[in-house]
DNA sequence: GCCAACGTTGGC
DNA sequence: GCCAACGTTGGC
């Protein structure tokens, strides 16, 4: 059964039109430097065919700018190994790896950007991690409800007028 | 740039 | 095992 889940990206580190790009030249890219417990489990759930929502934090506004999904599930992070890496964990091992990732792979970019306040206009999606307050979580796992409520949205197809 | 909301760390 | 101090995320 395909499950749901949104992750967050900063645009100006990893933008979906650079999924788009991965995409297209090594059919994905591997979710590297989630280093945060509850995230790490979460993508540990993550199974092949699984469907995201790619969403944007740190940009103005921030909102779900597409579609990704779950083409390889999880397997240590490679970066977290290497000295030089941001991500470099000394604490961690080849033998016991602490950090995992998943690849995933570009579906669509929506046509306009779902904000985060014209998701916290919908009375549909106001359990979403994502629209609450002071929520860090960048994996979240999102109901197949609240999936069909986004991708149904008329911004995934046509321009919207705000 | 501020700050709320957490997660992590480390002293005890 | 408690909790204060500190660090990070991310909206505003």
């Amino acid at each position: 059964m395909t499950q749901y889940w949104l992750f967050k990206s900063e645009p100006d580190v990893y933008s979906i039109d650079q999924l788009k790009e991965d995409t297209k030249k090594y059919g994905g890219t591997y979710w590297e430097g989630v280093r945060n417990y509850q995230a790490r489990n979460f993508m540990r759930q993550c199974k092949t065919g699984d469907l995201v929502l790619y969403y944007h934090s740190n940009c103005k506004p921030p909102g779900i700018v597409g579609i990704a999904k779950v083409v390889k599930e999880a397997y240590p992070d490679p970066v977290q190994f290497d000295e030089k890496n941001t991500y470099y964990d000394p604490k961690s091992s080849p033998d016991n790896p602490r950090w995992s990732v998943v690849d995933l792979a570009f579906v669509k970019k929506f046509k306009q950007k779902i904000s985060l306040d014209e998701l916290r206009s919908v009375p549909q999606l106001a359990d979403m991690k994502v629209v609450r307050k002071g929520n860090r979580l960048s994996i979240t796992p999102v109901t197949k409800k609240e999936f069909e409520v986004i991708t149904s949205m008329p911004h995934v197809s046509a321009a919207v007028l705000s």
